[in-house]
DNA sequence: ATACCAACCAAGCACTTGCTTGGTATTGTG
DNA sequence: CACAATACCAAGCAAGTGCTTGGTTGGTAT
């Protein structure tokens, strides 16, 4: 008894349907592009028929408001928890550039590439309700940084350092392939070798 | 006599309206991006009709096609040519960086950010008759980043390096503000640390 | 004056866009 | 079973898209 059974879809957990729009819209909106992915496209991809995403969401660019949220709570969570289990500097640093490049070249990269490179397509509406969440991410990333910047590790200003090394991060999108010759291990270290000095 | 004086626009020299189109495509298609910018807006822009930008180019594709190849010649000649003068290898790879950041933050900043953050825009056929160019451009950066590590100054494998670089140098576009309280020369400092060691 | 031509306008065509509407299966619950 | 609620389809609308067409203009060379 307490509440039904009908906690179905509070907010964080999509149901099946939505879960099904919202990575297929990860994925095309990554490949194609979301100005150039059209609704027809999605809908195709999910099985549905176009007009049957608008009983799932508002808009198109609600769907891309929901990938994006999802993916920044994601990696949020992901970096607390994998900073929370690090204990020196040096491992803290890594856990930074791992948590970044396994979440861009895993099962949520496309996600992931969405929010770094399509948040110029969301509305400015949603752009500001994203950025807390990205904010805080963000405020993780400066935090260690500035831990390695007093243990000595490097004397860059954290937040130059922080876009620096994002940039660098994020745009492997574009070239590394995970199946490649090189590993993501391998990556991790070359992005390292560029803040150690 | 001789030839008439209309050698006017033989393929590198774009004639005056030409030349509008051209930087108004370029402020344009970074500002809201190639597939959300319309023909309409850049006529617009222009100060002529939507109509008339195809007496010009035979489509929006070649527009895009052409604000790119011409940014590409004029980024590889520029690197060349400051890369001529430059002596010892710590000063040729300040040169590397110095280009890419005055091109990106320079006047024509946004051709560059075209460039780079539309190249999936392009057809795949223009993509492929700019392969050459582009490559050429990327095996300057190389050379440069091989004799550095050939130098001692570097152990990071060149071709992975270049990317990495790369990527936080472009990145650079929607963070770094020239007008703001850190120069052009301060972050050539930032990016240039990474490298050294 | 004449001939010419690049540059541009005015209008609109064929098509695609995101989204709406009204109805029908499908599903879970008392 | 009844009965909602959910998920979906079928059809299409209004607005916007890149691009075309036929014609006008203003300047330059003959």
């Amino acid at each position: 008894m307490g509440e039904p059974a009908r906690a179905e879809t509070p907010r964080d957990r999509p149901s099946k349907a939505k879960r099904r729009i919202l990575d297929a819209a990860a994925r095309l909106f990554h490949e194609r592009g979301f100005a150039r992915c059209t609704v027809r496209e999605l809908a195709d991809a999910v099985g549905i028929l176009s007009g049957s995403l608008f009983h799932h969401f508002r808009s198109k660019d609600e769907i891309l408001f929901a990938v994006m949220e999802e993916v920044i709570a994601e990696m949020d969570a992901a970096l607390a928890e994998a900073l929370a289990r690090a204990a020196d500097t040096e491992s803290r640093l890594r856990v930074l550039i791992r948590t970044q490049l396994q979440f861009i070249h895993g099962p949520r990269g496309h996600a992931a590439a969405v929010l770094v490179y399509e948040w110029d397509a969301l509305s400015p509406e949603g752009q500001a309700r994203l950025l807390e969440g990205r904010a805080r991410y963000f405020r993780q990333w400066e935090e260690v940084l500035d831990e390695a910047r007093q243990a000595g590790l490097t004397d860059t200003d954290p937040t130059v350092l922080r876009q620096l090394i994002h940039g660098a991060v994020v745009w492997t999108v574009n070239w590394f392939d995970p199946q490649g010759p090189m590993s993501v291990e391998d990556l991790e270290q070359a992005v390292l070798a560029l803040i150690l000095k």
